[in-house]
DNA sequence: CACTATATGGAGGATTCCTCCAGTTAACAA
DNA sequence: TTGTTAACTGGAGGAATCCTCCATATAGTG
């Protein structure tokens, strides 16, 4: 990709966060183009969709989320790390209109090159969480990457109302509670 | 309400549900209206919005898998019985576009008669389910019907695609196991 | 510096939304 | 049955939004 597309398309990212953030994902393009100083067919070009343009607004937010597993792990046992983890990320996506749906098009698909590398961010950080808490005889051995990340999907996708914050805390509790069971 | 007017509704809800699960609930709303065999400002008139038409269209299915809950109890063990209500109602969302959205609606608000009433209706099922695994000393006592709508919510959302329907039956039965656990 | 593949912006046709209002009809009383 | 009225209906059409096309501009290369 030349330069200055690499640049437009960075700055419609930002504009879309922005825009976003402030009036919703229904917003017009136009409005998130003219934000970035950007012709709509410029939009258009890098994010053929809707979709797509939301999904690319909060593929690096989603990719930020998933460091510091590591520090995590250093300070705390397994399963509060887990839901200290999964409860920072819900408590991020709350109030984000569209990272919701972001991270669940990221967790179940792998069709284009950023949603891939988001994919494989996500799952690597639950992997590590999840090791560390089979290793330690903390969590029952069938429980896989995929139901972890369909859990913080699901959890994800209902917050949005007022409380419903501490209500995903609460339910991630419980889950892990299910993940530790002897069962 | 005058007696057309209630036929027109009940029309335009079954157009929606055909029109919904045949093309998705991004159909533009005139093709709804052209299958009810009705004008586009009826549509509007009985459902302001998409959201509200959505929400209509699958109050009547949220509230027929709301029944049938006294017979799980009388069959099967509290928690077998919520697992498997929880399974069938996820079962149902999965392949219904729109039905977890108007799912996740009817459970955070209350704000018509229609959602008022499938609210209740989901909150009852969910609450006796809930009483009996704890009368029976099966549930920890700390679980509420919130915890248990907002899970059931958050599953159902992360349904739809493939492969997605066996891990949410699997996400459900960890996360029952998280109820049970003696916290 | 010249050349070319790549990127750009915005006009505008197509689509969809949603409101308004003139005409129609159900419900009810006499 | 008939008259009265409040409620309901359909669809035209203005407004908003989508999204493509293409003439122009520019980065990158030798």
């Amino acid at each position: 990709m030349r330069a200055d597309a690499r640049a437009k398309r960075a700055a419609v990212l930002t504009a879309a966060v922005d825009v976003f953030t402030e009036r919703g994902v229904e917003i017009p393009l136009d409005e998130v183009a003219r934000r970035a100083g950007v012709g709509i067919a410029t939009l258009y070009r890098h994010f053929p969709t809707r979709e797509a343009l939301i999904t690319g607004a909060y593929v690096q937010q989603i990719g930020m989320l998933c460091d510091g597993v590591e520090k995590l792990l250093a300070d705390l046992p397994p399963d509060e790390a887990l839901i200290t983890w999964m409860q920072n990320f819900v408590g991020h996506v709350a109030g984000r209109p569209g990272m919701a749906q972001a991270l669940k098009s990221v967790v179940v698909s792998t069709d284009h090159e950023a949603a891939a590398l988001s994919h494989a961010k996500v799952y690597t950080a639950l992997e590590e969480l999840l090791d560390a808490g089979v290793d330690a005889g903390l969590f029952r051995a069938d429980v896989t990457v995929d139901d972890l990340a369909g859990a913080l999907s699901g959890f994800s996708l209902s917050v949005g109302s007022p409380g419903s914050q501490d209500r995903a805390d609460r339910l991630i509790r419980i889950f892990v509670d299910g993940v530790k069971a002897t069962g």
